[in-house]
Order: structure tokens, then C-alpha cells, then sequence
DNA sequence: ACCTGAACACCGTTCAAGT
DNA sequence: ACCTGAACACCGTTCAAGT
């Protein structure tokens, strides 16, 4: 009895299962993820989840479903007139990178994991609805979502693995900033001379604006496909 | 003696112990990938390794460097005329996806753990340049590398990963592909219209043209700011 | 300086056996 | 239908001991 779950409904179930994978993700990491711990966070031996599951990988796939519990398209709100179509893009790419984000620590395990659409439909169907609604053909629709939803993971990608390595680590953000620029700027200055001379730049803890640099070039680009 | 690699240097390396390890990551996948089964590819005991490396997890950092090693930056060929960055920068991005495939078997357990630029510099080194030459500021350099950068990568985590998971259940990329639209356009139709409507465009395995949509958006979103 | 053997605590998974 | 105990083959890592 100890150690049973307080949210969802009681019974071993694989959707609580994927939701113990997924806390023990975050709260422990990679390694804090075995198949006896999960057994033991919802009360059972470890050889029972064999009844409910294949095996492990179906577990992460599970756990991966479980990740996107939480994220709830945008209410349709105001109506689609014609030049909002790029705001609304950019804010459901905006609440896709913050919903990853409350996930950093399992995004490095279950990254992949989610082919967009096909795995989670949610944030692919709400993609696909704006560019539907903002005029773009079938064709372009489907390349566009992949894209920003490919570009979105990718940038959370490399956002949350050096956060949650650090906070491992035991070091502040800035502290994980201030050693990657030194780390740049300590290279061989003659092989790598954007590198040094840019160390600043690029080790910079502002992840919203650059983020929002590449946002902008995204609809920038969608723009001008759609001008055409 | 049996079971020493042929290429490289003979002896117990750092540089050979990462060589072997992403070598058995590329041909058993994730699970190939063990201290001991890496010792006897170099021909020697799983304790033995801890004298030459800290742990797995430096041993998965190596790999990721050497997963680099065959990288290397276009020559600057003919000079850069004003006309020109644009090719540049699309070669750069696509050299980046074929390097990457290439290693697809090991991108999964390796997808962020190159942080752009500081574990392993060539790529990032190579954007810069060409963003500088093309006449961007410091600034918009460093943000247009990593928009590109984490946009590849994130491309081709989605691209390979089925790949490879489709290979190592033994089923071809066409019939992965059709499973995955069939999977699409089961899909509860009133929850996601979109996604049932356009299964097709989506689980197309068109994944190069996906790819040069996604890199001209891209380039056209820089061609915009670099107007302005 | 570099390697080994043996050990420790832990895995994922199977399977007969229980209820 | 669901769970257990015990077992199997395998992990990563440590450490005293060898040369």
C-alpha cells in the first residue's frame, strides 16, 4: 500500500504506469527509471507489469503519451481574421516549447520518442489546423507543422539537457552559461575563429530570444511562402 | 588479441575506446552498447576501461565527438560572391543531414548531448563563417547558426529513429511509412480532423523534400531579416 | 602505468506457482 | 484475471591485487 500514487485512479493500469515512468523520469533521471522502481511507486512487484505491458520500450512509449497529458490546444478564441494566423502560430509553438519544458528531465529520454503526430496527436493537430486556417494547401500545411514541430524539439532538445545535466551537476544556470562560453572561448582560436569570437554570444542564457530569433525567421519564411 | 579493432592506433585509447562504442551503437543499437562488450571490442576487461575514463557517461560523450570525426567543412571553394550564401548556408544544412544519417543508428542515445558548438565545434564553426561572410551581425549570427543547427537535428532525430526502429523490427521504410499513415488516418476523425485529412501528406516518405521546404522557409526568414 | 578477478548492487525478463 | 518468488543472464562500478 505504501507508495501508491495519490493522483488518477487507484487500480495498476497502464496509464498509471506511464504516469510513474514519467515522474520517475523527472524526479530522478534516466537512471532513477527501472522497471522494479515503477512497480514499487505503484505498489507491486516488479515481474507484475509484465501482465500490463510488453516491455520496457512499450513503457517509454507510454511514458511519451503521458507527456503530453497536460497540453491543451488553444481554445479557438478570437475568430481568424487574416493577419493573425502568424500570432497564433507562434503561440502555440511558444506554449509547445514552455510544455516541454515543465519536462526537462524527460525529454532526453523520450526525445524521438514522439514522431510528431503519429504518437501524440494533439500538438500536430492544432499546427495543422492554423496553417489549414491561414490559407496554406495540404502540401505546404503538412511540411510547415513538421517543420515547426521538428524545430521546437530539436531547440527544447538542446534547452533541457544541459539544464537538467547541470542541476545534476549540482551548478546554477549561469554557472552552466559561464563555463560553456569559456569552454568556446577557450579554443584553438585559428581552427575555430567564429567560435572565440562569438563564445559570448552563443553561451548566452537568453533562450527566449533566441528562440524567438528563430520563431520569427520560421513565420518570416511562411510569410513569404504564402505571399507568393 | 582477437576482437582489436583494424583502424585507428593499436593501443587502449581514449579516442579507440569511443570509436569501438559508437561502432557497437551503430550496429547492435542502444542495448549493443555495454562496458564490457566495448572492453572486448578493444580487447581487453570491463575494469580496465575505469582507468582510461570515468564512466559511461564520458564514454557517451567521446562517442558523440567521434561521431564527428568524418565532418569536415566544405572547402571555401569559389569565393563568396553576394548571391551565394544562401547555396552555402542549404549545402552546409544538407551535408549536416546526410553526416548525421549516416550515423543514424546512434543518434537516438547521442541526440543532445552535442550541444551546438561546444562539444563539437566543426559544424557550428562552419555556420558561423558563412552567416559573418553573408554579412550578418555578431548577434544574428549566433542565433541563425543554432536556429539551423537545432533544426537539423531535430529533423533528423525524427527521421532517423523510425528509421532505425523500423530496421530493427525488421520491416522496410515503406511499409513503416504506410503503417504510420494507416495509424494517422485511424485516428478519431471528429478529434482530429486534420491529421485523418492529411494522413497522407504526413506519413509520405518524401523526407528529403520535407527537408528543403523546411531549409528554405528558413533561409527565406534570414533572406527577410538580412533585407531589412 | 596499466590490467585483472572477483565482488557488489542492481538491472530486464521469464515462468511456474499461487489466489 | 492478476500477482508473486525465485531464477537467469546481464549490467556499471569498485578495489585489492597483480605486472
Amino acid at each position: 500500500m505504501a507508495g501508491r500514487k495519490a493522483t488518477g485512479s487507484p487500480g495498476v493500469t497502464r496509464e498509471n504506469l506511464a504516469d510513474a515512468a514519467l515522474l520517475l523520469l523527472e524526479r530522478e533521471g534516466p537512471k532513477g527509471l527501472s522497471m522494479r522502481k515503477v512497480a514499487a511507486e505503484v505498489g507491486v512487484q516488479a515481474a507484475s507489469l509484465y501482465w500490463h505491458i510488453r516491455n520496457k520500450e512499450e513503457l517509454l512509449d507510454l511514458a511519451s503519451d503521458a507527456l503530453w497529458e497536460g497540453y491543451t490546444p488553444l481554445p479557438p478564441g478570437r475568430t481568424a481574421t487574416a493577419d493573425t494566423w502568424r500570432d497564433c502560430l507562434a503561440t502555440a509553438s511558444r506554449r509547445l516549447r514552455t510544455h516541454l519544458l515543465t519536462h526537462a528531465g524527460a525529454v532526453r529520454v523520450l526525445a524521438g520518442r514522439f514522431a510528431p503526430g503519429t504518437r501524440s496527436p494533439g500538438p500536430m493537430e492544432e499546427m495543422l489546423a492554423l496553417l489549414r486556417r491561414a490559407g496554406f494547401g495540404p502540401a505546404d500545411t503538412a511540411d510547415a507543422a513538421y517543420t515547426l514541430l521538428t524545430w521546437v524539439q530539436g531547440f527544447v532538445l538542446h534547452e533541457a539537457v544541459p539544464m537538467s545535466a547541470a542541476e545534476e551537476h549540482g551548478a546554477s544556470p549561469q554557472e552552466a552559461a559561464a563555463e560553456a562560453r569559456e569552454r568556446l572561448a577557450g579554443l584553438p582560436a585559428d581552427r575555430y575563429p567564429h567560435l572565440v569570437e562569438l563564445a559570448g554570444e552563443l553561451s548566452g542564457p537568453g533562450m527566449d530570444s533566441r528562440f524567438e530569433f528563430g520563431l520569427a525567421r520560421l513565420l518570416d519564411g511562411l510569410e513569404v511562402l504564402r505571399g507568393r
